[in-house]
DNA sequence: CACCAGGCAAGTA
DNA sequence: TACTTGCATGGT
């Protein structure tokens, strides 16, 4: 079977296992934005934490957020954790948001998929992943975004690019998934719930849905 | 108490 | 190109 079939018949089960209808749709571009980068290296429970007390404090704005004390800033995001780091982050985007053309986040999210990369990437705290993510859910573009799940359920898969690299994995994907932005974002969520529901501890548990080929105890795909 | 979580960047070989 | 380490809070 090719990879191409494999990843199809893949996203089939997962597609009516799963619902990503509210993995990242309703939020606006900001929320998105921002909980890409407070999700780093922490829990979404972490991560929301500190999303929750940037809309409670009124400052959730390009704006609002280029002009505040970063040491405020700190202490909002505070329970996500290298909370230094990613504060950073946010003021860089903002900054760099703030001074391309007319400054506006909606002008910026429409800037070219391959410059918005390589502006995302320029900020510090912004890499490959978190880029691909604002690029995915909040400016909609099909890119795939390539994270500890998905190289891990897929390498147990067999599926592997020939390359150990994020754009090796990223283009292996690309070659091998339809081009759509909605099964991007949907393919992608439904990977982040299938490692993070099944099999935690124990292999092949009841509720995985992909039975007994659940990735942590299956030795074949499908 | 030890370990890890939806990374990133800087340093090393 | 490919590994290693610090970052830091919160949950198990």
């Amino acid at each position: 079977m090719t990879a191409r079939a494999k990843l199809h018949q893949m996203f089939e089960i997962l597609n009516v296992s799963y619902d990503a209808s509210d993995w990242w749709q309703e939020e606006s571009p900001l929320e998105v934005i921002c909980g890409a980068i407070l999700v780093q290296n922490t829990t979404w429970g972490n991560a929301y934490t500190a999303l929750t007390q940037l809309i409670k404090s009124e400052k959730l704005c390009i704006n609002q957020i280029y002009e505040m004390e970063i040491v405020e800033l700190e202490q909002l995001i505070r329970s996500s954790g290298t909370y230094k780091a990613k504060a950073l982050a946010l003021k860089g985007l903002a900054e760099l948001v703030v001074t391309t053309d007319e400054g506006t986040l909606d002008a910026f999210l429409k800037i070219k998929t391959s410059d918005l990369k390589t502006a995302l990437i320029s900020v510090k705290g912004i890499g490959d992943e978190t880029a691909d993510d604002i690029i995915l859910y909040a400016a909609r573009r099909p890119v795939f975004v390539i994270d500890k799940f998905t190289k891990r359920i897929l390498s147990r898969y067999g599926l592997t690019p020939t390359r150990n690299s994020y754009r090796s994995w990223q283009e292996f994907l690309h070659r091998n998934i339809e081009e759509d932005t909605l099964k991007f974002q949907s393919f992608h969520a439904f990977l982040v719930m299938l490692a993070q529901q099944s099999c935690k501890t124990k292999p092949q548990c009841s509720t995985c849905v992909l039975k007994e080929r659940c990735f942590t105890g299956c030795k074949v795909l499908l």
